[in-house]
DNA sequence: CTACAAAACGAATATTCATTCATTTTGTGA
DNA sequence: TCACAAAATGAATGAATATTCGTTTTGTAG
């Protein structure tokens, strides 16, 4: 047994230990590649649908090798797993940016309500991919499930509009379902050709919406 | 030139100018062929996706050849803006039944509403499948756009609501979307498991829904 | 500079799919 | 009962697909 022959099988003793080794030279992963491969995917799914946004074209419009993927991925539905979880995370950052638990209930709701709306009318691609997952049996209901964490605080304000008397007591999901969801038909593309969402539609948008839960 | 070819070249003829010979013996297609189709089609994409439900999968189901499918429909695109168009026209015969324009505006409004809603409850793989039509490329816009002329006797109920002064002066497009849209989030397999719409949850949703477009 | 493990790749591979073809079956009008 | 056109079919066909294989390239640590 010489030099690196051994090298080779105390490697693999180690790897089967799954030890890193710091002392060798192990070439990283680039994250560049996997963010272009989840933007290529975002771009594919949304315009012609998953049953046409083969792996080909995504390894295309990302500019590497199919087999390539793999490195990143551990299949195709991986691939749109992650890129679910990881839409439903930006989609969370933004609806609850700048929002301040001191405020007033209705204050608070006002901020997170046009959050959401500007997050649906800018990023159009994000939002319709969340759309089309949500209303599909591409995602497993348990990936599902873990992208719905993401709203608690929203729940949260809610109940304590609830104690204070300002809103309704009813479920959260009929909160939700009045005040948030129409949100999403709102900016889908087909009807915002015929109702755009300007700032003066938007606050009546948000009056309707207010109107909907207020005591 | 006997009798036969003579035949054979008279019908070719006729056919070419697009007449029906009631003297010939022209075997019908059975209708129950076709439905059983749509129902297959729409159990299958509903269960599975769109991109998992091949013509050997749909052909299987309706217990017949897939290169039967090909006399009913002229491809897979075919049949699939068929089915919508068809669930389309059903769901509009259930939301508009037992209308009557001599009712008070509100009277009215929730008779279309209760009627929309028990349609997603009961009807809930025909309602699925309208959702994820609308939420995905698999019909072409046009198609989509035929699918949604039917509405417009509600949309008259609006304006009618509007001149009364009885709700708001708002596009119908914001009506639609925070009165009649929530429902497709309430009854959505997955909500419905965490928020089930029993009759006094009903009640409640119509009231959030009327609260928000009533003057 | 050297060694190497992992990244990256292009070309297979083995399925799967929508659609067509050649043939058989069947409903119908006479 | 017969003739036949269209319905119905099972078996191709050919294109497309997700994934893997064998090899080359490359970043990194010494």
């Amino acid at each position: 047994m010489n030099e690196y022959s051994f090298c080779r099988f105390f490697y693999v003793y180690l790897q089967h230990q799954n030890t890193k080794l710091s002392f060798m030279a192990i070439r990283q992963k680039c994250d560049k590649k996997r963010i272009a491969l989840l933007k290529a995917t975002l771009h594919l799914v949304n315009n012609n649908g998953f049953h046409d946004a083969p792996m080909s074209k995504i390894a295309k419009m990302a500019e590497m090798s199919p087999a390539t993927i793999y490195i990143y991925f551990e299949n195709k539905q991986d691939l749109i797993n992650q890129l679910y979880l990881e839409m439903k995370a930006v989609f969370s950052a933004q609806a609850f940016k700048n929002y301040n638990e001191e405020q007033c209930v209705k204050e608070s709701f006002k901020q997170i309500w046009y959050n959401i709306a500007k997050f649906k009318l800018n990023q159009t691609e994000e939002s319709n991919f969340l759309s089309q997952c949500d209303n599909t049996p591409i995602i497993d209901e348990n990936i599902k499930r873990e992208g719905l964490k993401h709203l608690q605080p929203l729940v949260n304000l809610w109940e304590r509009g609830v104690s204070e008397k300002i809103i309704k007591p009813v479920s959260p999901y009929l909160m939700y379902a009045f005040t948030i969801y129409p949100l999403a038909f709102l900016t889908n593309t087909q009807h915002k050709e015929h109702c755009p969402l300007n700032n003066e539609k938007l606050k009546e948008a948000f009056n309707i919406a207010w109107d909907s839960i207020k005591l």
